[in-house]
RNA sequence: GUGAAUGUAGCUCAGUUGGUUAGAGCGCUGGAUUGUGGUUCCAGAGGUCGCCGGUUCGAAACCGGUCUUUCACCCCA
């Protein structure tokens, strides 16, 4: 019995032609990351859920992926969760083993595990898919990639700006115009801090993080309904409604945020890093915004986000500095910051703005036609000289016919077309059809390899 | 997790107030052209109308459930 195929929710095939546009970001990602000395690891697609559960807040165990236990996984299950239908409980005596949610918390325990074989400051890249139990809609998957670079062992601005120069770097590779938004948590603190609700940073900073897409109104409205007191309400307003260049806001900053120490070290930090960006004249837009928060709890100084100008499809870049991630997993005072580029959104943005390459060289540019045992034979040999000169080449494989192999040749975009029947075989010299122009001729190995490599 | 829309041929979609044998375009296969594709002409194959149940003499159509896809919220890349 046939079954209709399909794929889980949310996830998704790519086709050759989606590939070579996803690898040509990949690749230009990847030689970036390398320009600057960091250096790709892999970790496996399975984390056991003790590493993974409770890294993400209450929401983000939801969305986690549980693999059932191999065997009689129900043995060990307890008949009190089992009639009980208690599925929470139930979870951990039936799975201990989950998909990656993100490749941070991945990294951190890769760091504290193979910490004496690493040189600090450890300067990583990672490319791999993560998945989400989420519910897909447009620009979110529930299988999608991460390409994350980060560096841990080092309290250093310098790191990031580091990473700025890269995001400058990939999107001016990409030819994606991007305006980088930045933050720092240290100044959210700060900011709860002095409007007296320092134990409500989280509610504050999600609550804001909105301003840009519900407005002002409705932001202060949810406040409310977190229960903010009015006074604290009215305090943050001059604040996150901030205007003026970077310098300007960072002044203004240190005024409101003189009562706060956390606050001003914020600042500070801010101040360091426009600083260096300055000497530097990169094209990238740098944006100080106040509203940007992130939902990650982890963050503890620099937020990063970026969002491509032409395009409204959210962030296509987002990291910050996290001061302690390693700590749970026993390795203290190890502080590390990083951004990760989400390679899904950036494809949508390429395609929709028309910026991938026409010609990505994945593609075959001579077919030669199959005529039969003898020819098949003559052409291998042909065919061996053709890729040694360094022409992507085939022949097809069967003697089919001649209209099946010129279809075949005209659907894969190939350029050219080499016939060798009887008759060249003959006279030792080939049939080259050009696709696009039609026109033929007859030539030699040396001849066609130079026709090809000169188009 | 909450709210909504959607599902008919490989693909994109028609299908009247419920009425015989469910259509089109594109694609596919074969032929016109036994060594020449992309244009043209001719012919053909291909559907348990997402799945399960209900209403009805009769359901692709109406009702309920379920799954898929899509959109918004929550959250996020």
């Amino acid at each position: 019995m046939a079954q209709k195929p399909g794929i889980p929710k949310g996830t998704r095939d790519f086709s050759p032609v989606e590939m070579v546009k996803r690898n040509y970001i990949f690749d230009t990602v990847k030689e970036v990351f390398q320009r600057y000395g960091y250096l790709p690891i892999e970790t496996p697609a399975m984390e056991n859920l003790s590493t993974l559960l409770g890294k993400y807040g209450e929401e983000g165990d939801k969305l986690l992926f549980k693999v059932l236990n191999s065997g009689d996984y129900l043995k060990k299950a307890s008949e009190e969760f089992l009639s009980s239908k208690a599925s929470g409980k139930l979870t951990t005596q039936i799975s201990e083993k989950g998909l990656r949610y993100d490749l941070t918390v991945p990294f951190a325990r890769f760091v504290v595990q193979h910490q004496n074989e690493i040189a600090f400051p450890f300067k990583r890249y990672q490319i791999q898919p993560v998945w989400r139990a989420d519910r897909p809609q447009k620009g979110r998957y529930r299988e999608f990639f991460q390409c994350d670079v980060d560096v841990v062992g080092s309290n250093s601005l310098l790191n990031e700006v580091e990473l700025i120069q890269i995001v400058d770097e990939v999107y001016r590779k990409l030819n994606i115009n991007v305006v980088l938004k930045l933050n720092n948590r240290k100044v959210l603190a700060g900011i709860a801090e002095i409007i007296g609700a320092a134990d409500r940073i989280i509610d504050i900073t999600v609550a804001i993080d909105k301003l840009e897409k519900i407005g002002l109104d409705k932001v202060n409205e949810e406040l409310v309904e977190k229960g903010l007191s009015k006074e604290a309400i009215d305090t943050l307003q001059p604040i996150i409604m901030l205007e003026g260049s970077n310098s300007e806001k960072l002044e203004k900053l240190r005024a409101q945020l003189a009562g706060s120490e956390i606050g001003l070290k914020g600042v500070e930090e801010l101040e360091k890093v426009f600083a260096y960006l300055n000497t530097l004249n990169l094209d990238l837009e740098v944006e100080l915004d106040l509203t940007l928060a992130r939902g990650l709890n982890y963050y503890t100084g620099a937020i990063f986000e970026v969002k491509a100008k032409d395009v409204a499809i959210g962030s296509i870049t987002g990291g910050g500095r996290y001061d302690d991630l390693t700590g749970i997993f026993g390795l203290k005072d190890v502080s590390g910051v990083g951004i990760s580029f989400g390679a899904d959104r950036i494809y949508d943005v390429m395609n929709q703005l028309e910026l991938f390459p026409q010609d990505s060289g994945a593609r075959t540019n001579l077919l030669f036609v199959n005529f039969g045992e003898a020819e098949q034979v003559y052409c291998l040999n042909l065919l061996k000289e053709v890729r040694k000169a360094g022409i992507n080449a085939e022949l097809f494989p069967d003697s089919a016919k001649m209209k099946k192999q010129m279809t075949y040749a005209n659907k894969k975009e190939i350029p050219y077309v080499a016939m060798v029947g009887e008759n060249e075989m003959k006279d030792g010299v080939i049939n080259l059809k050009n696709m696009n122009s039609g026109e033929q001729q007859l030539v030699t190995v040396e001849n066609l390899i130079k026709v090809i490599i000169n188009h």
